[in-house]
DNA sequence: CACTCATGTACAC
DNA sequence: TGTACCTGAGTGG
């Protein structure tokens, strides 16, 4: 489930369950057993997210860094843990409770140096606070790229992955074969605004849901949808069905090896 | 049960 | 541009 949202769902839950306190930390399936070592029984000082990167910190300037990748998932709760089942690359455990991370695509300690690297290379966040829009606005205005690459680009904005891409350009009405040259300010200002609104809510309630009242099937005077994937989206993996406004389907492009969900209805150039 | 696909990234060529 | 990473859900036979 890995789209920025989540990221900052798990820092706030780690920092809940761990911060100030020693954790041990373990790799039961043994991949990341030096890292463990040097780890446990430190006191986590911090947990953040800046766009997908977890970063906690300890002390004694240790930083572990997480991505999830497209599979990592975790496991979080309250009290003992389990034995371990399954691959789970890094476990933390306190008498708050436990967390497991299976899968993920970067599990690894980091110099404060190698931070900075990885800061660096990062475009604003709009689930920061000190985030600079203007920042990805000076990348975007100069580019040839199409827009809907540049808003997966995680170095001209970090955290939003391919439902809130699909479901922020079908918000705003913005044809994703745009450039970001050709892109007007204005625009960019909506997108920007609307990754925070969503990514806020979906920070709130876990899931993404970006369909407005006015615009879900009840409202618009047709039968509720069955096949939902959990949450309520315009475009993300409706290939196909009715757009939920112009009920032309909804089509699907491949770009850059990522699917892209679009209406060209709704969604053209103007 | 075999196979495809996925909310992602890095690296090789 | 293609492939590796590496896990689980969904699909179809």
């Amino acid at each position: 489930m890995p789209e920025g949202h989540t990221v900052h769902r798990l820092a706030a839950a780690h920092a809940e369950m761990f911060r100030g306190r020693p954790v041990a930390v373990t790799s039961p399936q043994g991949r990341f057993a030096d890292g463990a070592r040097r780890l446990t029984g430190r006191v986590l000082e911090s947990a953040e997210a800046y766009g997908k990167h977890l970063l906690l910190r300890f002390d004694g300037e240790q930083v572990l860094h997480v991505h999830l990748g497209i599979y990592g998932k975790y496991t979080l709760a309250p009290g003992p843990a389990p034995t371990p089942t399954g691959a789970v690359r890094l476990r933390l455990a306190s008498d708050g409770g436990y967390a497991d991370l299976r899968g993920p695509n970067a599990c690894e300690l980091l110099e404060p140096g190698d931070v900075k690297t990885l800061l660096d290379r990062l475009g604003p966040d709009p689930l920061r606070p000190d985030a600079d829009s203007e920042l990805a606005w000076r990348r975007i205005s100069r580019s040839r790229t199409v827009i809907a690459q540049l808003l997966m680009d995680q170095a001209v904005v970090a955290g939003p992955g391919n439902i809130y891409r699909a479901e922020v350009l079908f918000r705003a009405g913005i044809d994703p074969r745009l450039s970001g040259k050709d892109l007007a300010a204005s625009q960019w200002a909506a997108l920007w605004a609307d990754l925070g609104v969503l990514m806020a809510e979906g920070v709130r309630t876990g899931r993404i849901d970006t369909v407005r009242p006015q615009h879900t099937p009840e409202a618009m005077g047709r039968p509720p949808r069955v096949d939902d994937h959990g949450g309520e989206v315009y475009v993300y993996r409706r290939t196909g069905q009715p757009c939920l406004i112009c009920e032309n389907p909804v089509l699907t492009t491949e770009l850059a090896g990522r699917n892209l969900f679009w209406c060209p209805v709704c969604q053209s150039p103007r």
